[in-house]
DNA sequence: AATTTACGTCAGCCTTGTTGACTTTCCAAG
DNA sequence: CTTGGAAAGTCAACAAGGCTGACGTAAATT
């Protein structure tokens, strides 16, 4: 609809079998992206929502259990009952909050900074081989898109994160 | 390595950095993804898995059974307890495969493919928003880098059924 | 005739999500 | 000081959707 002037050659990659494929690339590609870890994990008691609370944990160190409630976007008794595991197994450590005692700080003991190393060193040479692989345009690209994807309360998160980064 | 006559520019996309931003946007990107559909399913008494196999019979109408576990990834007694219900409720029709009567082949009836419509209807306005905001040379990397990131094997299925599409 | 393949099904288990109800701790406002 | 409400934790129950293992049946293949 509309778009004038752009002529003939643009809207293609808007077209339903356009949209379609990206939909299954995202699927199979997601796939990829979590099966590394994935691997990593099953053996020991731990799995996916494990991953997250430990990657999160280390991304922002002594973040509260309602932070990271909010970024993984699950109740607090799911996270719960991740958590607990993790601090009984010594991987997480639950600190009372200095200021407000309510709240607790959550940090990654030595064997929890272990075993978020192994984590993500295997998702991130999946991502690195992909990354070479098409190249740095493709890759402004694909980040363009995802945060064009993500809900916008979670893009704004997303990206501010992202400023205080650069 | 190598890549040469770049200069210093190139390569700064592959630090441990931005990988572990690119796995970010993946996490949220992805629930962002499958928000609308599951939106609309939850209230049905269907989930992720019921919308995945309606996609894929929809996509591949007549597919087998087997077909549709290897591009799942699931188990058949995870897949059948799913396909059950759509057939009970006269959503998919399972049929008898003429030449090999051992496989069936699934359709979606005029009522699953109604569903199938909305879900997609849903899916494809979010990418479709998603990929116009960014641009078709922002598209186009995002589809490499997906692709780069499947397993081998989905990635030459997803590749030929690309070719045959085109 | 024996074996393999495709499919379905029963039973049981695990992870990870959900709601609802309740307690404890603590801050802050009345 | 008391009280209201927010933050956190806990218990219980449940559901979706994965998994394995075992078994049955029909059809194809060898």
């Amino acid at each position: 609809m509309s778009e004038p002037g752009v002529g003939g050659e643009s809207l293609l990659f808007l077209t339903d079998e356009q949209l379609r494929k990206g939909i299954e690339a995202m699927f199979f590609a997601y796939r990829g992206f979590t099966a590394d870890p994935d691997r990593i994990l099953d053996g020991m008691d731990y799995g996916r929502a494990h991953h997250r609370a430990i990657h999160f944990i280390h991304r922002t160190p002594g973040t509260t259990v309602n932070n990271l409630l909010n970024i993984l976007g699950v109740t607090k008794q799911s996270l719960n009952r991740v958590l607990r595991t993790l601090v009984e197994d010594g991987l997480v450590e639950s600190r009372v909050g200095r200021e407000d005692k309510r709240e607790r700080h959550l940090f990654l003991t030595p064997r929890g900074a272990e075993l978020e190393r192994a984590l993500s060193d295997a998702q991130r040479a999946r991502m690195r081989a992909a990354y070479r692989a098409a190249g740095p345009q493709a890759v402004q690209g694909f980040r363009q898109v995802l945060e064009a994807m993500m809900d916008p309360d979670l893009r704004r998160q997303f990206q501010s994160q992202k400023e205080s980064g650069a």
